[in-house]
DNA sequence: CTCATTGCAAAGGATTTGCACTATA
DNA sequence: TATAGTGCAAATCCTTTGCAATGAG
C-alpha cells in the first residue's frame, strides 16, 4: 500500500490552493478535505454518507460541488473502476489501482521502481504516442486482492465485486 | 487502428458457443452480435437506438441482458473509460484505449510490439503482482486523438467530450 | 456588502428488476 | 412442450441542475 502523505501539511496546502484561486473555505469544504484523509477511495455517496453524521444539513449537491473544485485543484484523481460508480483519490501521485473482484476494493499498487508515467509511455507504442497527444495514463488491474487471497474469508467494509 | 476480424466467422463462432453454453438464439442478439461487428466502441443506449430502427418493438433491456450473456462468453469487454457510462468492445485482443477529450471518442491504440499483457505484468512491481492475483489489466490513455490534433475541426460522430 | 456556496427538491440518465407473454430448441 | 428470452413499465442508483436563502471574505 502506498505511504501517506501528512494530512496536516495536506490541509494547509489546499487550503492556500483555494483561497488562491477565489475559491471559498466552507465548513463543508473543510470537513470534505480531513475526510478524504481518512477514506482511501470514496465515493461521493460514501463521503455524503460519513459527513451527514457531523452535518446533518449537508447536501448530495455540495458532496459533487466540492469534488468538482478538488479536481480544479488537481487535489483529487477520478477513478472509474467499477461499474456505474465513480470513486475519488486523494493521492495523486503515479499509481495503480487494483479492483478486487471478491471484496470489491480498490487497492493502491505501487508502479516497480523503474516504472512511471514516462517509462510507460515510452513503451507504448511510440508512433501512436505521437500521432495522439496523451496527457494521462490509467492503470486498472483487476483481480484478487491479497486479503482475499490469504484466507478464503470474505472482506467486510465496501460494496460487492465488480 | 487496430484491424477488424472477419465479421462472418467470428458470428458463426460465437453461435456456436452460445448454444453450447445453453442460450438461446433469438433474431434480437443475432442482430446484436451483427451490429458490434459495426460499431467500435458502443453503449448500450447507442446499441438499442439502432438496433431498434429494424426492431422497433426491441426493449432496453433485452440489450442489457444480451451484452450481459456476451460478457459471461467473453465475447465482449467492457470499457469504463467515460463518465457514468459502459461501453462494449467486441475486440477482446490486447489493446489500450484513449479517450479524447475533444471529440468524446474512444479510440483502439495497439500496444508496441514487445508489449503485451505478460511484459506489462512484469514490469508492474513484481512483489505487488505475486500478492495480488492479477487477471486483467486495462490501460486507459486520456488526451487527444490524431484526428483533432491534425485540424482544430471538430469530429462529428459520437457524444461531446470527457 | 457581494458573490460564491449552500440545501432542497426535482430532473436526468444509465441500468436493473418483476412479471406475464412468446418463441427457440 | 419446457424453459430461456422478450417487452414493458416501474424502480433504483448515481449525478446534475435550478433557485432562493445564506455566509465567507
Amino acid at each position: 500500500m502506498l505511504k501517506k502523505k501528512s494530512g496536516r501539511a495536506d490541509q494547509e496546502r489546499l487550503i492556500t490552493a483555494l483561497r488562491q484561486r477565489g475559491f471559498k473555505l466552507t465548513p463543508q469544504r473543510l470537513a470534505m478535505i480531513n475526510l478524504m484523509e481518512e477514506i482511501d477511495h470514496p465515493s461521493a455517496e460514501e463521503l455524503y454518507v460519513r459527513l451527514s453524521q457531523d452535518y446533518p444539513m449537508l447536501s448530495r449537491a455540495t458532496v459533487y460541488n466540492t469534488l468538482e473544485v478538488l479536481k480544479e485543484l488537481g487535489a483529487v484523481g477520478e477513478i472509474r473502476i467499477k461499474p456505474n460508480v465513480t470513486l475519488y483519490d486523494r493521492n495523486t501521485t503515479l499509481h495503480y489501482h487494483l479492483l478486487c473482484r471478491r471484496c470489491g476494493r480498490v487497492i493502491d499498487v505501487d508502479p516497480g521502481p523503474e516504472s512511471d508515467l514516462e517509462w510507460l509511455s515510452r513503451n507504448l507504442s511510440k508512433e501512436r504516442l505521437e500521432a495522439y497527444r496523451v496527457e494521462r495514463i490509467q492503470v486498472h488491474l483487476h483481480g484478487v486482492c491479497s486479503e482475499c487471497l490469504g484466507e478464503g474469508k470474505e472482506v467486510p467494509q465496501e460494496n460487492g465485486a465488480d
